[in-house]
DNA sequence: GTATATACGACAATTTTAATCGTATATAAA
DNA sequence: TTTATATACGATTAAAATTGTCGTATATAC
């Protein structure tokens, strides 16, 4: 539990990647996939995904890629989670409403302020601390 | 991501549960489940272990049931989570080897700091301000 | 034209989590 | 001493979430 899913861990490899790429030349998915082990297709997808969102920008053709589009000093980790994951919760219940099997829930209140702790933390940290 | 597990909540729901039993008296594993609208089963198997853990006894019998053991200002969360769920941390590379597969993780120290900062944090809660 | 790259949706495999089942033991109360 | 209720624990199944694959379309440098 508590953990960060492989989706976001290629994201967050492969823009430290693209951050330390020279003169912010592109970086194709294959060449990242491949430096780093990571199943070539899957993280296209995720490149796609990154690419909707604003993160970085595509190049398409040969010679094309990806580069960094979006100033990362000013993205908060909480959004980047946000952005590729949804909504950022310890649990479920307050997203979806169908948690009401708990007839009388005691804990509700309690595991709010731990929320409210890590999404504090998250929003704090900046991409560009965690990719530079 | 980021989520605790159920086993997690049903034992935070049960801890609270018993905490606010008058006397400390004892709460059987059927009447929290029926209560709150957990699986009865699983919530035995759960309080079972937090018996072999330390932080609840186990009355045996008719009337028996559980009441809380320790002292819950003296256990952080994080190792309440840690007995429930084994090592906390944001990925499976620093308990297990085989994330070889990254050949050259460029993320490793980055997502220490993330991890560092998680602990700390779940480190200076106490079960006692989650149950009370 | 051809090779290489992004774009995108459908599908399958794997892993993790959640829940169930069966059986044994302890003990209070009738 | 019998019975009902409760904990104890391992095996197994079910469900859900994650992770990975495949097929096809489109853009573009050479
Ligand atoms: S409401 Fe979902 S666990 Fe309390
Ligand atoms: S080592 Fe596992 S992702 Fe970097």
């Amino acid at each position: 539990m508590l953990k960060i899913t492989r989706k976001v861990e290629y994201a967050l490899i492969a823009l430290r990647h693209m951050q330390q790429s020279p003169n912010n030349s592109v970086s194709s998915a294959s060449q990242i996939a491949s430096k780093y082990g990571i199943p070539q297709h899957l993280l296209a997808k995720i490149l796609q995904q990154m690419t909707r969102d604003g993160l970085i920008q595509a190049v398409k053709g040969p010679t094309g890629g990806y580069k960094i589009k979006a100033d990362l000093k000013k993205i908060s980790l909480k959004d980047f989670f946000e952005k590729l994951e949804g909504p950022l919760g310890l649990m479920d219940c307050y997203f979806n409403t169908d948690c009401l099997q708990m007839k009388a829930c005691n804990i509700l209140s309690p595991i709010q302020k731990i929320n409210q702790n890590m999404r504090d933390m998250f929003s704090k940290t900046t991409l560009l601390e965690i990719t530079q």
